[in-house]
DNA sequence: CGCCCCGATGACAACGTTGTCTGGATCCGG
DNA sequence: CCGGATCCAGACAACGTTGTCATCGGGGCG
């Protein structure tokens, strides 16, 4: 900046005005500043001119679980989306479900003075949230809740979604439904286990332990255990699957069967409809989780102070079909 | 930190070499200050430190048409990971293919004095990053190369790719192939074109302009051309597929039809393999594009200062079924 | 002619840090 | 008892900006 004023003959404070479009600097000045800064390929550091201003870094921070996947990547993108409209940008990190590597992420956005964060929460500790929050950084929680700290929440109906789910299966005949989630540790699956226990219940559906497995990650995992539920003496006719990995996973373990079980999954995801059969799913909306999210966060940035709020969005059953195969 | 000093009863020089960890500060002294530190929840700004230091401000920038897209977000994450063992955070901004939009996105990240920027080109004038690129800002380009810019690029071999495409397709017997792509003036799409037209020559396939389409983006649309192209009198028995979109467009369109022509897509997607028949796909890998394009300009961060260069990656045909198909 | 006001510009401090330098104890050996 | 080394700690400037206030010349008005 002191080049360009050296350039054009004239403070540095003016060359500040010119950048600012501030009123009072003569035309002809303003021309001599402007054809140094282009000469000299001048662009103001942000930095120092928000320390200066004590304004806003004019940044969001968003951490997920991992940006490469579609539903967090939508997400993301919807979260951008507001934030565009606000003027700020984003920065992104993945915690890859590590709490140590998520307060790692966090912190280091604090350090870096973003307006707010946006936490798909690892883990259940978020204590060290507190004294930043205290300190006026907006949090918000989207798609589990913090284990140990109020604040605004974003998430979804697991426990309806999934409910929903063996209602439609029940509805279609079947008795014997089976359900296989994520480990019981992570918030929406245990929220989806309860929501199958309540659906069962509700639409007068035996449940019984035998036919839930929690945590099965892995193709041959999730193999060997349908191969045990579809198989004996009191077969299941109607699998539940909890988040989008198992349903793959199964998809591809059901492949080369003959005859397969009903099948519902939460989360939709691309080219369920065009799967033989088209798969039913639980539907929910990765971008109006983000949206709902960012919005909030915009609400506590200009001034909102209202007590913390816990918004729900609804999910939606898309039958497609592979609910109503015949046992 | 002036707080944090007068509370520990030090000056702020002392606060600073205990947050930095530096000698020569009495261990009791220490204590107080951290003491200090941790009763008003003191956190470090960031941005002064690096404004002071000189050094840099340890984040990155990159610049696509779309987080939301999984493609994109692979290759976001794969950024992701190796800044990650740098030290530094992802900036990130989605062009939605639009070049005005990607000029802003660039001009402000230079602002913020991102350390480098990625960025998967939309448009072909690029000019105005030439003076950041003078100033020091290592720029990336990936996907895509700029259309007016030296520097370095990260690309896939799209021509190689659809030449082998055309060529399995051919060897399965195929003599009438139609190509469906983007609209012409994206890189990609006139260079998976000119693959097509090379993978004819050499495969001894007669190319037609009659069955090449470049542009249709909606589903209707792609329907409506895959209709003309495989009715008629002498119709197309296979067809290649320009990206992921218009592929699942097609796989829509073609749904509900008795008898389908030999399909091969370039870019794999998930479940590909499930579909009936498993799609025949040019596989390239995002990630990969994504951990070249970092590890080019960490290099160029650590000084590398080579000529600009030009890394092809290789695409894999992965025959899977749809292309073999018969006629 | 003197006054005031206004338009244009600059000097200076400050934002929150850290690098450099200096000051004052304390301790050791001679 | 003194010189110098060693250990701690603070004063000050500087990073690149911008807000505040002061300066200066000129024009209008009484």
């Amino acid at each position: 900046m002191s080049d360009v004023a050296r350039l054009a003959g004239v403070s540095i404070k003016t060359v500040s005005r010119v950048v600012n479009d501030e009123p009072g600097v003569h035309p002809a000045t303003a021309e001599r500043v402007l054809a140094a800064i282009e000469r000299l390929g001048f662009r103001r550091n942000l930095s120092a001119r928000n320390l200066r201003r004590g304004s806003s870094t004019g940044t969001l921070g968003v951490i997920l679980e991992d940006v490469g996947n579609p539903f967090y990547s939508v997400l993301t993108r919807a979260v951008e989306e507001v934030a565009r409209t606000q003027g700020r940008q984003v920065l992104t990190g993945s915690s890859d479900e590590d709490p140590g590597r998520e307060r790692e992420l966090a912190l280091e956005f604090c350090a870096r003075r973003v307006d707010g964060l946006i936490v798909v929460p690892a883990g259940m500790q978020h204590g060290y949230l507190v004294p930043e929050m205290q300190a006026g950084m907006p949090v918000v929680f989207v798609d589990r809740p913090a284990g140990d700290v109020v604040a605004d929440t974003v998430l979804v109906d697991n426990i309806g979604g999934t409910a929903d789910a063996v209602k439609h299966l029940a509805a279609q005949g079947h008795q014997r439904i089976a359900f296989f989630g994520d480990a019981p540790d992570i918030f929406t699956a245990s929220e989806r286990l309860r929501g199958f226990r309540e659906g069962c219940a509700r639409s007068g559906v035996r449940y019984g332990e035998d036919l839930v497995f929690m945590g099965p990650h892995t193709e041959t995992r999730v193999a060997a255990l349908l191969d045990r539920v579809l198989g004996g003496p009191d077969p299941a006719t109607a699998v539940v699957s909890g988040n989008n990995r198992i349903t793959v996973h199964m998809l591809r373990a059901l492949y080369h069967r003959p005859a397969r079980p009903a099948l519902v999954g939460f989360d939709d995801f691309e080219l369920a409809d065009l799967l033989n059969p088209p798969i039913s799913v639980v539907q929910h909306d990765a971008a109006m989780l983000g949206r709902a999210a960012a919005e909030l966060l915009f609400a506590r940035l200009e001034g909102d102070s209202s007590p913390p709020r816990r918004v729900v969005l609804p999910t939606r059953l898309v039958a497609r079909g592979s609910g109503e195969v015949s046992p």
